[in-house]
DNA sequence: TGAATAGATGAACAGCTATTCAGCCATCGC
DNA sequence: GCGATGGCTGAATAGCTGTTCATCTATTCA
């Protein structure tokens, strides 16, 4: 069996319409929303474009760490740089990812986890 | 300033209703998303419960494996168990999380990279 | 030009984690 | 009870990654 063929059975036991490398690819976002400091960067320019510096005092880190960050955010263009005079400032490009995330945000503020069901 | 007082700060500077504890848990979840074979796991039972065999067998990965993501995802609620006879099916509980997952299947099977945006 | 500010980069390190292997527990059919 | 099947658990390991520190580039202002 191939690794095409894989990814086919795959795609075809799931029921959901997705390919081994979307699959990657999606994993990846993930990743990249899973580590807290980086998750705050990206929700604190989800609504408007934040400069390093600012996001670096708000978050109260090291502006460095925020760059780090920032350069795996804007590689997989989950952000978007937009350089005035000196400062660049990032935002969030897909308005997809910004809807997904405000949702996931709400669901989780709203204390999803109420109903605890166990298996007999 | 204390860590409350961070958090609160940080809330109100980005505008997102979130607090650090949220946002940590929120992280939890991408994370738990973000490994490829977990995320295969839980896609195999988005829209009905799969057996731990069935899962390995779709997968082509071990029943051992399986079963470690599996309890991770249980223990964080991702996933719930039920058991019938010797065999245990899983399945994604929450319908938030769910739809929010063929959400971004589709997004991604869409190919949401075919623009480029460059700043000046 | 020179100083200063804002970001970016590279190396180095500590901590975590996905995977494998071996063995254990539970349930069903004989 | 006994064997077989299905799933779970614990230890061990290899690979990855988030953070820090020091350094470097680019842009503005005097």
């Amino acid at each position: 069996m191939s690794g095409a063929d894989k990814a086919e059975a795959f795609a075809m036991a799931t029921g959901v319409r997705i390919n081994e490398d979307e699959v990657m690819e999606l994993a990846e976002m993930f990743r990249l929303m899973s580590d807290p400091t980086r998750l705050k960067i990206i929700l604190a320019c989800l609504d408007q474009p934040v400069s390093v510096g600012a996001t670096a005092d708000i978050l109260a880190i090291s502006p460095s760490l925020v760059s780090h960050h920032l350069r795996l955010l804007r590689a997989a263009r989950l952000l978007t740089a937009d350089r005035r005079g000196r400062q660049v400032f990032y935002m969030v490009g897909d308005p997809h990812i910004r809807s997904m995330l405000t949702d996931m945000a709400d669901h989780v503020a709203e204390g999803g986890d109420s109903e605890i069901i166990e298996g007999t």
